[in-house]
DNA sequence: GCGATTTGGATGATAGTGTCAACCAATAGA
DNA sequence: TCTATTGGTTGACACTATCATCCAAATCGC
């Protein structure tokens, strides 16, 4: 038979992304002013995506909406977001961070950003895209409908 | 300057691992008699290596020993494992998982395999091989001390 | 052997995460 | 207008994670 199974890339993977996120714990921790972990994955998405709605991040992230608004009222609670209802449909509300949250924002995405020079030291830019053309090959090969 | 920061790749360990856990929970759920996703975890572990402490498991899956004591008693509880002291050491209990418990593991163990499967469709064994190594080398990276 | 220390494990407490269900207000559609 | 849908809120509850304390067996130093 063919097929050579491997639950060992499987593995590799898990371990790589049980350590980032090790490594990304510490740095809430140490470096978030008691920020929860899931906050600043929040927080992250909202930098990135400015005006995005609780919806978006229910999309984004995967997570239960009940979650989202819990997180969403820490993180304005934390004065880090800004709620503002959107004019045109007062239901939703547009999030944006404020001064402080983006300064959080550029904190945590440096620790992000060197866990991953760390762990692509060695790797030239050639070497580099074809890993990434691989994960994508793997990542088409699981993603749903 | 060099160092293309491939957020990049970060990105995509995190989504095929997101992927694997929620396939993995799916099937914990559905096929996996109300047991909780850190047993299922415990009990491979458990039915890889046999006679495994609750100590070696603490070492192997970086998780609290309070954490570990819960899981393995719940694990008894519901009769998938089986404590036995060791004569030479009345401290320790070494671990097995009783015919329910292989058995539970052998189903898990697939959904497992096939999502593996799944991931690697259309790789070859050599494109594999070279994967595993790059992962490799990523994870070499960032393994401490 | 005997006291002090270490080790494997158990337990309580508490915080964070994930999920389901019910609910409300604004909107969209028939 | 009446109804269905949608964005968001809240309550309840299970699971996960972590810290501190505790216990008994074992080990170390003497």
């Amino acid at each position: 038979m063919s097929a050579p199974d491997s639950p060992d890339v499987l593995e590799r993977l898990h371990s790589l992304v049980a350590r980032f996120h090790r490594r990304m714990h510490e740095a809430v921790r140490d470096d978030g002013d008691g920020i929860a972990i899931m906050e600043a994955r929040a927080l992250n998405h909202l930098a990135r995506f400015e005006g995005s709605t609780q919806r978006d991040l229910v999309a984004h992230t995967g997570r239960d909406k009940a979650q989202i608004a819990r997180i969403v009222k820490a993180l304005t609670d934390r004065g880090l977001i800004e709620c503002s209802t959107d004019p045109a449909d007062r239901r939703v509300q547009r999030l944006h961070p404020t001064a402080a949250g983006r300064a959080m924002h550029r904190r945590m995405q440096q620790h992000r950003q060197r866990f991953a020079k760390d762990m692509t030291r060695g790797f030239n830019a050639e070497e580099l895209e074809g890993l990434k053309t691989q994960l994508d090959r793997l990542l088409a090969n699981v993603s749903e409908a």
